[in-house]
DNA sequence: TATGTATGGTAAG
DNA sequence: TTACCCTACATAA
């Protein structure tokens, strides 16, 4: 048997959940919107779409939990949604050769200086209205979107016998948390991910929501996830380090009592939890 | 060089 | 539930 190493947190911190999509939109929107662009796809799996938007002037860049739309002058909106792979490389003063993996590349007409590549995304696509409607529809609440409305995520809570643990990934019922966000979350509210929704207090669910929606704009802010109350730490945000950025998330004793931390599967992925700080 | 792992999601059985 | 897709990087061999 092979010895399991757990997963250091910090260590693989690339992987998105809905902030990076959110600080993502922000910054292209920043770099490309308002410019005719031209895009192509080096890898070649999506130049079809590429020949479709080149040259088009891109309006503006909405991100919708993990998912975002590009929404071009006289052209489908292209959707992209970065998956466990995905990711962006931003360039802003020296563009480099795209990579071979490339698979969209878009760059403003005029300006040599600056390019943003994707690489490996679930989805790169272009997308007519239908579809995009249905793309919004089964999509829930996202706590950075503006007028965020929490009624329909408590309502699910609170009416489903799936373990919480399954409802808060479950990206219909609340949209762009992830599996940090989903073990860290539960531990602030000290909430067990295997209790039904509908037997967590009108409390505990509203401490979810807007737990959430902290951890969130956090980390739009900060760039990277990190849960843990500086205060607690006992320093400033930038100097918590990175064993220490997350309570129970892939750790194995939690930063709050330092109990061993349970590990369960729910909804495909690794659950973390504290049975101490989260009883069950 | 090969293997294992990852913060996601979909579609098929 | 399972298989599968997508990529990069660390570690083992």
């Amino acid at each position: 048997m092979a010895l399991v190493k757990s997963p250091r947190p910090g260590r693989h911190c690339r992987v998105p959940e809905g902030h990076t999509i959110h600080r993502a939109a922000r910054r292209q929107a920043e770099l490309l919107v308002g410019r005719a662009l031209t895009a192509s796809s080096p890898q070649g799996r999506f130049a079809e779409g590429a020949a479709a938007l080149d040259g088009r002037v891109l309006e503006r860049v909405d991100a919708h939990g993990k998912h975002l739309l590009y929404r071009f002058r006289d052209a489908p909106v292209l959707h992209v949604h970065l998956g466990l792979f995905g990711r962006f490389r931003v360039h802003d003063g020296e563009v480099p050769e795209p990579r071979p993996t490339t698979r969209l590349r878009l760059a403003p007409v005029a300006a040599g200086d600056r390019a943003v590549d994707l690489i490996g995304p679930t989805a790169c696509e272009l997308i007519e209205p239908p579809a995009e409607r249905r793309l919004l529809a089964r999509l829930g609440p996202d706590p950075l979107a503006r007028d965020a409305d929490p009624a329909p995520f408590l309502a699910r809570l609170g009416r489903s016998r799936a373990p919480v643990g399954t409802l808060l990934m479950d990206q219909s019922v609340l949209a762009g948390v992830g599996n940090v966000f989903r073990a860290e979350a539960l531990h602030l509210c000290g909430v067990h991910p295997l209790r039904e929704g509908r037997d967590l207090s009108e409390a505990e669910r509203a401490c979810l929501w807007e737990t959430v929606g902290r951890m969130l704009e956090e980390g739009v802010r900060r760039g990277r996830i990190v849960t843990v109350d500086p205060a607690e730490a006992g320093v400033s945000w930038s100097r918590i380090p990175r064993a220490r950025r997350t309570y129970v998330y892939g750790r194995d004793e939690c930063l709050r009592c330092g109990g061993p931390v349970e590990r369960i599967t729910l909804a495909g992925r690794t659950a973390y939890a504290c049975p101490a700080c989260q009883p069950r």
